[in-house]
DNA sequence: CGCCTTCTTGAGATGACTCAATGGTGGTGG
DNA sequence: CCACCACCATTGAGTCATCTCAAGAAGGCG
């Protein structure tokens, strides 16, 4: 049941363009400055690989720049709940204590690129410049309220419903500006278990799911891409929120 | 379907002792009464009352002093999801957006008391006094894991499972210092709709997985308190993890 | 005492799971 | 370039956990 985990920081990438996450972003640039001893340099992972694993102490936290990350708890017999789909722009690894075990592992769903930061430094960060505390409590809100959502689906929604939310949720989180998209195809890179074990279905129940909503001519779907055919009626059977 | 609503703030308690919470414990009392402006007023609640409502703006963002609180979401077909059994010293009503409408909804399990805060001073607060961002941090932090943990548990676990998950969760967080109790009985003013409700099965199936763990002789429950008679039981089954 | 909410229990229905076998697809190496 | 392998998707059939409906009992509150 356990996934063969593959080594993580097997290669590192130091061409690659400067990005501000949403810790930094706006900060100017002298105080930037004083930040750059955070960052450790930019990584690239392949799909597959493990980036932490719960119950391990990470070292670092990152910052997603492109790429899919999914974040998980795992139980004894095997059976894994998706927590979050990160996608770009999203912090990944913070949790209450830094510095302590992680409470859930992360693992790349497609091939990724990340920014690391020292744990310890993150949290000397928030120690002597306290305003990067707000950035974070921001960033933290709002996956908590990401969290409350997929809350209210798995336990409340029918099958149907919970994998509608997820492919709108996906939808809409991986549109950067959060409006309505021009195409109504995106790359897509979840697997049918990444989906069951998102909203708590086995992947053969996702299978028939997803193609009840294909045939009922909702969305159009392969390993690749996504495409939405009826968003009206998809936010209609999963009650979706905007946020 | 819809639970009938009755009025809030219908009483207020001049005469209740001075508590600090996670957010000002610890601050010298001359910082302290910077704050003081924040605080409006401690009020007592009933047990059914609606603290705020999911789509509402609220006014106020509170600090439990006593009393046990639900957070929900509802359903258009009246289904909830209970996203938090708040108990004393918990922060309710924290959200990305915190002079937004509400994202879910609040309601006293037992009767209540709670400190009040204007949420446009919280907001002024963190912008001003960025110290307190990362005292708020760190509660979001602990309630994100929570909600992570029960995330797994709805969507990963058995019915018996789950129901353990709960009341150990509960048990723990009821004790201030999180060690192990001197006592093995609390005061568990939990429904088993309530119980249904925060771990997303029915009523009637929450009483017949109750019933299990009475006759194995794991647990002892009544409508007012709840006895856990072999915890190690109980952490097995549910695979409850110590935070 | 009577009302209303909560709990209890039974019986039948069903959504989701398990097991299992087949087919497709992409990557890798000979 | 093809053959093989690993992973993923598909489909069927039978089983099981959980739900629904329903009705009665117990308990708390005015």
């Amino acid at each position: 049941m356990i996934t063969k985990q593959k080594n993580v920081f097997t290669r590192q990438c130091e061409n690659c363009s400067v990005r501000k996450n949403a810790l930094f972003k706006g900060i100017p640039m002298e105080d930037l400055k004083w930040t750059s001893s955070l960052r450790i340099s930019e990584n690239m992972i392949k799909a597959g690989d493990v980036i932490f694993e719960e119950g391990s102490i990470a070292p670092y936290a990152f910052t997603l720049y492109s790429g899919w990350v999914k974040l998980y708890k795992t139980l004894k017999n095997g059976k894994r709940q998706i927590l979050r789909i990160s996608l770009p722009g999203d912090f990944i690894g913070f949790q209450e204590h830094l510095t302590a075990p992680m409470t859930y592992s992360a693992e790349a769903i497609s091939d990724v690129s990340l920014c690391a930061f020292s744990r310890d430094k993150l949290n000397e960060l928030f120690a002597k410049k306290p305003e990067f505390s707000g950035r974070m409590l921001n960033m933290a809100a709002s996956y908590m309220a990401l969290c409350q959502h997929y809350m209210l689906s798995v336990g409340s929604k029918t099958s149907k419903a919970r994998v509608a939310f997820l492919l709108l949720d996906v939808w809409y989180r991986s549109q950067i500006d959060h409006t309505l998209p021009q195409e109504n195809t995106i790359e897509f890179p979840l697997s049918q278990m990444d989906i069951a074990e998102t909203i708590g279905i086995t992947q053969v129940h996702a299978n028939r799911t997803l193609n009840e909503l294909k045939k009922s001519g909702y969305i159009d779907y392969t390993k690749k891409t996504l495409t939405i055919l009826e968003f009206d009626k998809l936010i209609e059977i999963s009650e979706y929120q905007l946020v």
